[in-house]
DNA sequence: ATAGTTATTGAGAATTGTTGTCATTGTGGT
DNA sequence: ACCACAATGACAACAATTCTCAATAACTAT
């Protein structure tokens, strides 16, 4: 054989499907603890790790944080981020910025973008 | 007295200023070793804590990576990054994208934005 | 179904990155 | 030159992540 597959990683994918924005390690071992009570954090971090090498899933970095991971399909679907830092969460955010290319210095090749908007969110503006 | 001026702090900034590219804790450590011998790493990570939080520095986040950091004077200059994914270096670009609040949902407050570009640099894409 | 093989798990040890503690040092005011 | 105390450096403590390994459970072939 060459994988199983198990309860664990069923419930890891579908947290990871269900969320609607990137979420980090620790939100879905509880996420998923809800599903397989008793799930290990270890088989957590194992699995979205191999997710992410396999390119299933993509990670956002947030600085001084843990990064967020969210599945490579709705990342595909171009798309970028809002990081409110009042309630510290991250949204994804529909819509893209184009000419990007004429921001390249020349010899340098470039394979994808990531466009992080910083504020505060709905709930938490004074709006 | 609120505030004295050491060694330390200034081989840190001088650091920092002469970088020209966001820099990880451990290589400002170093570089800044080379000016001051025995200096301590804890001393690194608190100036540059405290230096990020008066907002002299800014912190740019690598997915599975430490942050990195750069005056603010060059990240208020606006620009943005680029991530080779080669050699793991960060690269600072010129110029920006515009028409970002039109990506911005109704109730959200945008205070600043974040691009990384990502791919291989001059050094290292086959070209 | 049943049993055998072995990929996967969960618990905890080990690593790595970062912050906290505290006696000692050295800056800046007098 | 002296003094008060902010800043340092060594190391402990903490946090996030990876590694280790015996026990478990998914798949295969009977």
């Amino acid at each position: 054989m060459e994988s199983r597959r198990t309860r664990q990683q069923d419930a890891i994918e579908a947290v990871l499907a269900d969320a609607g924005r990137p979420m980090s390690v620790q939100e879905v071992f509880s996420a998923a603890a809800a599903t397989v009570p008793g799930i290990g954090l270890s088989t957590v971090y194992r699995t979205i790790r191999k997710l992410a090498e396999q390119g299933e899933i993509a990670a956002v970095a947030v600085p001084g944080q843990p990064d967020r991971y969210e599945l490579a399909h709705v990342a595909a679907t171009h798309h970028h981020h809002f990081h409110c830092t009042a309630c510290d969460r991250v949204f994804d955010i529909r819509g893209c910025v184009g000419g990007l290319d004429r921001l390249l210095p020349s010899g340098f090749e470039l394979h994808g973008h990531e466009l992080t908007l910083v504020g505060a969110c709905d709930h938490c503006s004074g709006t």
